[in-house]
DNA sequence: TTCGAACAGGATAATAATTCTCAATATAGT
DNA sequence: ACTATATTGAGAATTATTATCCTGTTCGAA
């Protein structure tokens, strides 16, 4: 049975008080201002492990890092190509496209995800103001 | 100006003749076929290369490793999450689904990409098997 | 053509992210 | 309290990728 420690509480917790959309690494600097002594392989394993249970969302999209989310229900993700911020989209899933994809391939379906790359404001206005001072 | 070498070449073409979505280090084992004395590092060094000239696709998405591509057009992808094999998933491309997006972000939109995960035939087949002998 | 600068390759080292190992500790159930 | 099992934290190991460095090659101007 999987026990809920004080490290996977915490975790949970701080998960879920962010949007980021965090790495383990920064879930583990968030963690470690309530849990000092926790290790990162602590946090690495908790994320694993709860988003085999279903208790977390793992995404695995561009860029160099696994990211976490603590809404589990099914949504879509942008990230900027710029600084690798991830932001949710507000757009609704696309179910009928599951069916439509079954009808095509011999996979047994699970699941889908949509990712957008786009620049997040910040990065817009960076480059603008490199831009301008070139 | 990107110059056209033997190493290229050959990346390029070995590429082209399949339709596995290889790694860099997989592409590398069939590149050394032709050019035995080619480094991984050379591998690594022009496929980023060329996908930042469009000339191939990189496709990061779910799994360990990148993955790439030699046809260029939008399209989506399915992914074994017991295997990690990668398939192309022959469904019309939402180019609605941009202007949907872009509407409800401030980012500004460059594209976007869909990953199915399921199981693969093969897979299906172990799985059932392995099921079976329990 | 010849010369030099820029380009590119191969070998290898370095880095980054993640996973593994293992002894020590905590916990639940009896 | 006792025992079996689960979990932790520290650190080593692994994996994928990128950087460095030196050498050879190529392009293009003189
Ligand atoms: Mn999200
Ligand atoms: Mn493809
Ligand atoms: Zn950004
Ligand atoms: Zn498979």
């Amino acid at each position: 049975m999987l026990r809920l420690t004080t490290q996977r509480q915490v975790i949970l917790e701080e998960l879920s008080k962010v949007t980021s959309h965090p790495t383990a690494n920064e879930l583990y600097d968030l963690v470690r201002k309530r849990l000092p002594r926790i290790g990162l392989g602590t946090v690495y394993r908790n994320l694993e492990l709860m988003a085999d249970n279903g208790m977390i969302l793992k995404i695995e999209v561009g860029g160099t890092q696994k990211r976490f989310d603590a809404t589990t229900e099914n949504h879509y993700h942008i990230r900027c190509a710029e600084c690798g911020k991830v932001d949710d989209l507000d757009i609704p899933v696309l179910n009928n496209l599951v069916a439509q994809a079954a009808a095509t391939t011999s996979y047994q379906i699970i699941g889908h995800h949509v990712e957008f790359t786009g620049t997040c404001p910040a990065c817009q206005q960076r480059l603008a103001r490199e831009q301008a001072a070139q």
